[in-house]
DNA sequence: CTCTTCAAGTTATAGCATATTACATTATCG
DNA sequence: CGATAATGTAATATGCTATAACTTGAAGAG
């Protein structure tokens, strides 16, 4: 869409990749701060740029945010490929939560970006940001390893991913308290995991009953 | 803690009420825009005051929007009360879930204040909103039906927080698609009921054999 | 009943962020 | 090599948060 040049000419007035800084710059920011913290004249005074500078490449600061966002997105999946390429005695659905559940709380501010703030409701379909937010949704559907196919495998896996995300927002919001403050996370995760796998398996068997 | 005096002169000058007239209109406008839609001046202006009169009664903007967030919880909590006392055939759970999913489609921008933003994870253990948030969890905590005590019911109520938090989230970010967008979100969460209280019969079952 | 005092308003102002307009510089390509 | 588009700058308008200093009126003490 956007050709980029990308050369580096090091000769002040043209910086020669602000886009691209930018982007890298606020990921900093947010991953601190969450959305809130992105600032276009604070992210131009770092880099050295004149404050208007942005908006030759970001027609307002939503529209930043939504290509941060979408890089957020690229790289939690390169995060959760890994994580079911990896080898391990945990299942591929086991690791993939797992990463999960470590991405949004170690990098909170640029997980409510990506699932808590409204960047995503306004993107429409086909948009960058969109397909690589359908891309996560297809590494879970490829980390479910049961048989199921179809709608009843998109159930399974939105399940596990409404789980997580629930997970991830109420410990972080210290709402998991009582005596669920003395479980790890991790168990919860696994919990989740295999509470999933247990109603699929149930859910498939009643699919073979009725095809017979 | 705070003794809101809540008389109304009339005679100008003097507003009576301005502190709950502010949470009130606060509320209104979250409800449309989410809690980057509130704003001191605009909500002033409405109000008929000037613009740093609600200074006199939330220190800064943050002070108010938790005034506000632990209003919506209160509101949120006689919605969950209520349709947990409403007979029906469906069970409290189901009812509380559905109650849930219809509160945080319908009324989303205080939703996402709530569960979603940063207020909650900076409330202070026992302030207003704390308190608040909590007696929704003790909601959940009622409408279980099954036996389970002590960490088992806890641990269940909480998958059933979670998956519901997620399905609205996605649902209203638009990551429900594929074949998932044809189905209705009243399946889904009635999925999630059914899934939990299956994971937790078999739990309960493991529960007394260990026991005995 | 008046006087004092304090909560709850006011105006004025500082500071910062977004965004636009008009102008300057350099990269690129015909 | 020269025109033009891309990318930068300076100047400025607007809007919001927040503070300071002043004003009003309600309410209790004497």
């Amino acid at each position: 869409m956007s050709p980029r040049p990308a050369r580096k000419p090091l000769n002040t007035y043209h910086h020669g990749d602000l886009r691209d800084a930018l982007v890298q710059a606020a990921l900093g920011e947010v991953e601190l701060g969450g959305p809130e913290a992105i600032s276009i004249s604070a992210l131009a005074k770092k880099l050295g740029v004149s404050q208007p500078a942005p908006y030759k490449h970001f027609a307002d600061r939503e529209s930043l945010l939504t290509a941060v966002t979408a890089q957020a997105f690229r790289q939690f999946n390169a995060i959760l490929r890994d994580s079911i390429g990896k080898r391990s005695k945990l299942s591929k659905l086991s690791r993939l939560a797992q990463a999960t559940l470590d991405f949004g709380l170690r990098r909170n501010g640029i997980y409510r970006l990506m699932f808590a703030s409204r960047i995503m409701a306004c993107a429409p379909k086909g948009s960058e940001l969109h397909v690589a937010a359908m891309e996560t949704f297809e590494l879970l559907l490829e980390s479910l390893e049961a048989p199921a196919v179809g709608l009843l495998r998109q159930r399974s896996a939105l399940q596990i991913w409404a789980a997580l995300h629930g997970v991830v927002m109420l410990a972080e919001q210290g709402l998991l308290t009582g005596q669920l403050a003395n479980v790890s996370r991790e168990e919860l995760v696994e919990d989740i995991v295999e509470q999933t796998k247990l109603a699929l398996s149930v859910a498939i068997k009643a699919a073979d009953k009725g095809d017979r």
